[in-house]
DNA sequence: CGTTCGGCGCTTA
DNA sequence: CTAAGCGCCGAAC
């Protein structure tokens, strides 16, 4: 199976996001701050105009997009397909997602799986946040700014652009 | 309001 | 096998 890469830039976020896919099947999706080196290819453009809308405000959220979960374990690939349960402007806390797959309690190992989301953004883990209402952490690149900014983008409650309040 | 602490399920070393 | 460390949680102070 041949890969496929391509690349588009969000103003907004101040990162290009980089899409791999191998047969049709999204592999791996990457927040960055370095541009491609070469163009995109032409299989990956349909997705990455749907990125680049989401990302300039129109949601679109992605539960069409076939993924390739093949390098995580069972536990982290159920915690990770369960996100598309949550739509754009919403979110969930990890303690509930882990209910949701039926591990209560499992709320840390549900962090672990988030860091391990090999496609963000088509599997938002950017929505699940700590149970204490504050944004939590964020392994991409720009932390948990990148999570606050994206949730922004998303009009999720509590982070309407007034990101210069919850500084530092 | 803030910090500390024990406990948690899962993964990696 | 044990051990440590996580994108955490809730209660207690």
């Amino acid at each position: 199976m041949t890969v496929r890469a391509g690349a588009v830039y969000s103003p907004r976020l101040g990162l290009h996001v980089h899409v791999t896919q191998r047969g049709g099947v999204v592999t791996e999706v990457r927040l960055l701050r370095a541009a491609p080196g070469t163009s995109a290819h032409e299989d990956t453009v349909p997705l990455l105009e749907r990125l680049a809308a989401h990302l300039a405000g129109r949601p679109d959220d992605f539960s069409d997009v076939p993924v390739d979960l093949s390098g995580v374990g069972e536990f982290q690939r159920r915690v990770l397909l369960e996100l598309r349960g949550v739509k754009p402007g919403g979110t969930i806390t990890y303690g509930e997602l882990a209910r949701r797959v039926g591990q209560p309690g499992a709320s840390r190992a549900v962090g672990a799986a988030m860091a391990r989301n090999p496609v963000p953004l088509v599997l938002p883990c950017h929505r699940v946040l700590p149970s204490d209402g504050k944004p939590g952490n964020y392994s991409g690149e720009g932390g948990w700014g990148t999570k606050v900014k994206l949730l922004a983008i998303e009009r999720a409650p509590g982070f309407g652009l007034a990101q210069s309040r919850l500084d530092a």
